[in-house]
RNA sequence: GGCCCGAUGGUCAAGCGGUUAAGACACCGCCCUUUCACGGCGGUAACACGGGUUCGAGUCCCGUUCGGGUCACCA
């Protein structure tokens, strides 16, 4: 038995299998050609942050466009960092906004394929077969040195302005012999597991990371860890075993990885194993003081997920904008297509920034209107309803009162050829409708500036002889020209702006002081329906309290 | 600081050596209109800077500046 043997069966006593156990039991995909196996693998240190969403929806759409595969695995090698209940968020989330991997962990609990299993902490038993079989081929080698030498011989690098790392004639460790190496393991001294770099900074590597295009870099010379202390392996490790055994075709992830794709394109060599393709996509930035940043989960409550929920954005309107930031040609392509799902697009990764967008709320409330005002009113009713359960009681109750009611009002204006595009988010809501509940009701707009308060209880009056609440618009609105000759009013805008002398005001301005008194605004949509909806008591109610009031002035 | 990447209007972005430098959001004006919204028309506004290469440069090359990422037993 060689000593490297002797050295891999002390530092692994309990490995049984090789390699090649692995490599059977997790064979090739038999998946069409072209066909790319994506994933997201995030780690479970907070909620959902909408970057992890962003390229979970872009590894999504790059399988499934292919007719590939999208899965799950779950990275949750540093104990330390894990939150309670983080992988659940996550993927409840994910599947809130209908990112639902085809394969691994599932929001119900279950998992799903033969590829697992997909959290990385079960996984500790294949890590380490690898990490022997390094080390029996003298690939990798036991490293005993402490916190305090490391960061010794960092300040050492920084004073001679050297690179700092574990790497060349300070990877100590390195120089050991298998003797003094098995010598140390056998007096119990804790020990990571490095790789040993077969690199040389000398070296340029090259790769085509399919969306920043062609890049160069010196080769990795530094002696990564592979195992940390505890056994587990640091996530370059973990990465090239689980997406070689998990027959990842596409590693698509956050641009912060680039720096150390020659880390893992060595690690697929010294492997043997054949490297993915890397797309490496960028941040959403966030607008700071004039610089940008990456958004942050601390000082930005839009980076969190459940943000968009909070406020009311329907999921369907974040994906929309995300897709959007994902190719910018989706926006044109929407247009063209109104009906069509997402997954028609032609998405290509090519297509993505290759650097990071500014989150944009202008742009996400206007995808989000449009998003809204090609709902049918009962939809909306019931998402509104579901967002005010649970973020306006009080809202909620008045909603809930009368089911049709509530569909009534989203009913207004809604479908044909020129829908509102007034509602972004359900948040809005609220405020927007406030005046078809009595509770919420309040006159908040003046009369309009022609209109003196006489002339508009005269108004009021008027209309009040005449109003018939059986009326259709057409008919309504002759109702409303009607009475304007005998209050001093010109039933026609075209003649009045002709001669603006010889009236107090048109047609417009009669019908501004009965939305005012009906509504308590100055702007709302059809009065017609408004009023119909609102039925005759409550108008007649508030018609007479607006004149009385107006009177008293 | 080393190593990577990037730079077109306020924002997102087309553009691949010859364009009046698209389009979308936001903003402003006009039209339509009982208000608003929708829609239509129009407007303000950009190739970071300096050198090359070329008949010709937003486009190619080199510098500068600025911005971003990364340099852990974190991912």
């Amino acid at each position: 038995m060689s000593l490297n043997q002797k050295l891999a069966d002390l530092m692994f006593p309990d490995v049984t299998h090789s390699p090649e156990h692995f490599e059977n039991i997790y064979p090739p995909r038999k998946l069409n050609e072209g066909a790319r196996v994506t994933r997201i693998a995030p780690s479970p240190t907070g909620y959902l942050h909408l970057g992890v969403l962003f390229t979970a929806m872009v590894n999504r759409i790059a399988a499934k466009s292919t007719g590939g595969v999208f899965y799950f695995r779950l990275e949750d090698t540093d104990k330390k960092r894990e939150v309670e209940g983080g992988a659940e968020d996550i993927l409840k989330g994910l599947e809130a906004f209908g990112v639902i991997p085809d394969e691994g962990l599932t929001a119900s609990g279950e998992e799903i394929g033969r590829y697992g299993p997909y959290r990385q902490s079960e996984r500790a038993g294949i890590y380490h077969v690898y990490a022997k079989s390094l080390v029996e081929l003298g690939l990798a080698y036991p490293c005993f040195c402490s916190e305090e030498e490391r960061e010794k011989a960092r300040q050492e690098q920084e004073k001679m302005k050297l690179r700092t790392g574990y790497y060349g004639e300070f990877a100590v460790c390195r120089g050991l012999t298998a003797e003094q190496a098995i010598e140390k393991i056998e007096r119990g001294l804790p020990f990571v597991v490095r790789l040993r770099s077969p690199g040389s900074e000398e070296n340029r590597i090259v790769f085509d990371d399919l969306i920043k295009g062609r890049i160069e870099m010196p080769e990795n010379d530094e002696d990564i860890v592979l195992l940390k202390s505890d056994g587990i392996p640091t996530y370059h490790f973990a990465h090239a075993v689980d997406d070689h055994l998990m027959r990842t075709t596409h590693v698509i992830r956050g641009d912060e990885w680039v720096s150390s794709a020659p880390k893992h394109l060595q690690l697929f060599k010294v492997l043997g194993f054949k490297p993915p393709k890397y797309a490496h996509v960028s941040p959403i930035m966030k607008d700071d003081d004039g610089g940008r940043r990456k958004l942050s989960k601390r000082k930005d409550p839009e980076a969190a997920v459940r943000y968009y929920a909070e406020q009311g954005y329907p999921a369907d309107s974040v994906m929309e904008y995300l897709m959007t930031i994902a190719n910018s040609d989706y926006e044109e392509w929407r247009r063209r297509n109104q009906k069509a799902d997402r997954s028609e697009f032609k998405f290509s990764l090519k297509k993505m920034s290759v650097s990071g967008a500014l989150f944009d709320i202008n742009k996400l409330n206007d995808v989000s209107k449009t998003v809204i005002a090609a709902m049918d009113a009962k939809p909306v009713a019931r998402q509104v309803l579901d967002w005010a359960g649970e973020f306006d009681k009080g809202f909620y109750d008045r909603l809930n009162r009368d089911f049709d009611y509530t569909v009534g009002i989203f009913s207004i204006d809604r479908g044909g050829d020129k829908p509102r595009k007034d509602i972004a988010k359900w948040s809005d809501v609220p405020d927007y409708v406030s005046y078809f509940f009595d509770e919420t009701f309040e006159i908040r707009d003046g009369l309009p500036d022609n209109v003196k308060p006489e002339d508009a209880a005269k108004i009021i009056g008027e209309y009040l002889k005449v109003y018939n609440p059986d009326e259709d618009k057409t008919q309504w609105f002759e109702t409303m020209k009607s009475i304007c000759p005998k209050l001093g009013f010109c039933p026609e805008v075209r003649e009045y702006k002709k001669n603006p002398e010889g009236y107090k005001g048109h047609v417009g301005d009669v019908s501004a002081v009965i939305r005012l008194a009906v509504t308590g605004r100055k702007n709302t949509p059809d009065l017609c329906s408004i009023m119909k909806l609102l039925g005759k008591d409550r108008v007649f109610q508030r018609l007479e309290q607006m004149k009385r009031k107006l009177e008293n002035q």
